[in-house]
DNA sequence: AAGACGAAAGTGGTTGA
DNA sequence: TCAACAACTTTCGTCTT
């Protein structure tokens, strides 16, 4: 199993963009192809000799199609359609036929199992509003799961679920595990560790995350303005630099600069509001808070 | 009634011998 | 491998608005 790429070889970058036409995936910055042949896993768009119509019948070819009620299956019956006896070559010729559809049928579990995962995270990939990108990653990640041989035992959405986890962590957009279990009902325990597994069968080695990674999304979930977003990048730049977050949850971290910048803008949120977005409590929040406005001497009463 | 507060006990992950 | 440890959660009674 080849090492998942995460930075370009050349020049560093993060930057890295997937190309599902020609299964490549590039650095953004300086070009290098850094992982070819990838499963395209983009629907079949071909332009049909005569039509103008895109499609072939009813929707794009897809993964999806296969074995839905089209196969054939050969009788065991050593009689043919009439039900006379079938002659000594043709027995032979129909055993082999018998043995190689069964093969095929074999070699297509994992194919159904990838189907099945396809379809688990589209589900998914809505619930969670992910784009397109995230979910191209996604599915390139659980074929080499599956690849690897770590779905066994696990199950398919679990295993999906945290495909798409570490998709959102990859593209820099994490999101607190308890907001992804909780949106896809399953157990945060069971999906932390079964990212971790994959994680470490796949050699996926993710950063440390930082607190305002998560501004962006936490404060359009709370529909709060830019000028809040403005306010939190200021805090933490300061935490940043008296070195305040070290040793704590990123999360919670950024749910405490939120709640603070939500009212000194006057546009004042909830803890509880606060803490479910973010995926800690409330008590997490408090203590952060308190550390904050105490060492940056902010006085949260003069607000309204 | 809702929001905020904080004490106390419990959980899971990390660290260091 | 095990125990100590810090961060975080859960729970709950209390205070404030």
């Amino acid at each position: 199993m080849d090492e998942t790429v995460v930075k370009c070889d050349e020049c560093g970058s993060r930057n890295l963009m997937l190309d599902p036409v020609r299964g490549e995936r590039t650095c953004a910055d300086c070009g290098l192809v850094l992982e070819s042949d990838i499963v395209d896993l983009s629907a079949e768009w071909n332009q049909y000799e005569g039509t103008d119509d895109k499609s072939r019948v009813g929707s794009p070819v897809n993964m999806m199609l296969h074995d839905k009620g089209l196969t054939t299956d050969i009788d065991w019956k050593n009689q043919d359609y009439s039900g006379k006896a079938i002659s000594n070559a043709t027995r032979t010729q129909l055993h082999r036929m018998r043995k190689w559809q069964k093969r095929s049928r074999v070699s297509n579990s994992k194919e159904r199992n990838l189907q099945q995962a396809m379809q688990d995270m589209n589900t998914m990939g809505s619930i969670l509003g992910l784009p397109k990108t995230i979910m191209d990653e996604s599915s390139l990640l659980y074929r080499k799961c599956l690849e690897a041989n770590i779905i066994r035992g696990r199950s398919i959405p679990g295993v999906a679920a945290a495909c798409i986890f570490i998709s959102c962590e990859l593209a820099g957009i994490p999101r607190p595990i308890q907001d992804v279990s909780s949106s896809l009902r399953m157990g945060k325990k069971e999906l932390g560790r079964t990212i971790r597994n994959v994680k470490s069968a796949l050699k996926i080695r993710t950063g440390p995350k930082t607190a305002n990674l998560y501004f962006d999304q936490f404060c359009s979930k709370l529909q709060l303005s830019p000028a809040v977003r403005v306010e939190c990048e200021k805090m933490y730049e300061k935490v940043e630099k008296f070195e305040m977050d070290s040793g704590r949850g990123p999360t919670g971290l950024a749910a405490a600069i939120i709640y603070i910048a939500s009212i000194t803008c006057g546009q004042r949120r909830t803890q509880r509001e606060i803490s479910d977005i973010a995926g800690v409590t409330e008590v997490t929040i408090r203590n952060r808070y308190k550390e904050l406005t105490a060492a940056f001497d902010i006085d949260l009463e003069a607000y309204e």
